[in-house]
DNA sequence: CTCATAATATTGATATATCAACAATTGATA
DNA sequence: TATCAATTGTTGATATATCAATATTATGAG
């Protein structure tokens, strides 16, 4: 037989692993805290701040994930009224999906938190290294697109 | 309003959609070659091929998934006939996991194309780049632990 | 303008994940 | 040794993901 992998030294393996923990990391935080809410739902929410009053499916883009599951998900936050489905005016086939106040001051709420857990992923690392990171993370990231 | 975040700079996610886009990836050349497994059955099986006789506990840890989501994997897994549980003589509560030698042809038969999607997320990498992601991707993995 | 096609969101069916509760077994201690 | 606690795996309840099918609306070709 092929000598077996060390799964450890396997970059698409460590990606896999160092993102679930960073996941399990937060979610733990988010749990103990009470925020009723996933890492998923989180990051959706962040990607509709971020975004300029996009469709759900430019959501579903941005996300990476399906369009089905980006209306669940909007289900969810629209009943805890973090977000808002606005209707547009000439198009009465999609909306435009935007925080609600109350989305808008729960970001900001738990903004502290969560740039506490990005600081804690990137301790020990001068300045350069995290640049030259974030270049690797996006040429792999182009690699397999 | 504090600024808002540029999120395709934020460290965690760029870990959390370069995941998923290599997942994506590489699932979508599974089903096209009709190998009708997930990507985290796949992971799983690797992790078996590299531990030496594994418990569904330690499988669990090692793929930092829940104990009860193993538990239906190899249910998934051994009806594929892929994997089997094997009692331990003097412990009935656990069993030793391990590839069949169907199993074990399966994954030798996919490795090549697996490695090509290794290969292809670290195009344009040099020797020493790889490397330092390596380390890199470690350092983050340890800071969430 | 009309009709066929594409775009958008939703839903249903199914698969998987997660958490808590449970059953069986093992280990430890008094 | 007898009992209590810890370990291991499974199951049930619920939440979420995924894919295909659908309904509605918009767009574009003729």
């Amino acid at each position: 037989m092929a000598t077996k992998d060390d799964l450890a030294q396997v970059v698409l393996f460590q990606l896999d692993q160092t993102s679930r923990k960073a996941k399990q990391y937060s979610q733990k935080a988010f749990d103990e805290k009470g925020l009723d809410i996933t890492i998923d739902q989180w990051v959706l929410l962040k990607i509709i701040e971020a975004g300029d009053r996009l469709s759900q499916r430019e959501l579903a883009k941005n996300a990476l994930r399906d369009p089905a599951a980006i209306t669940r998900t909007l289900d969810v936050l629209e009943r805890k009224e973090l977000v808002e489905r606005v209707s547009i005016a000439g198009n009465r086939r999609k909306y435009e999906i935007q925080l609600s106040s109350k989305g808008e001051a729960f970001v900001q709420d738990n903004m502290e938190l969560v740039r506490n857990h990005r600081r804690q992923s990137l301790m020990g690392f001068t300045v350069q290294e995290i640049k030259t990171l974030k270049s690797m993370l996006s040429r792999v990231y182009r690699n397999m697109s």
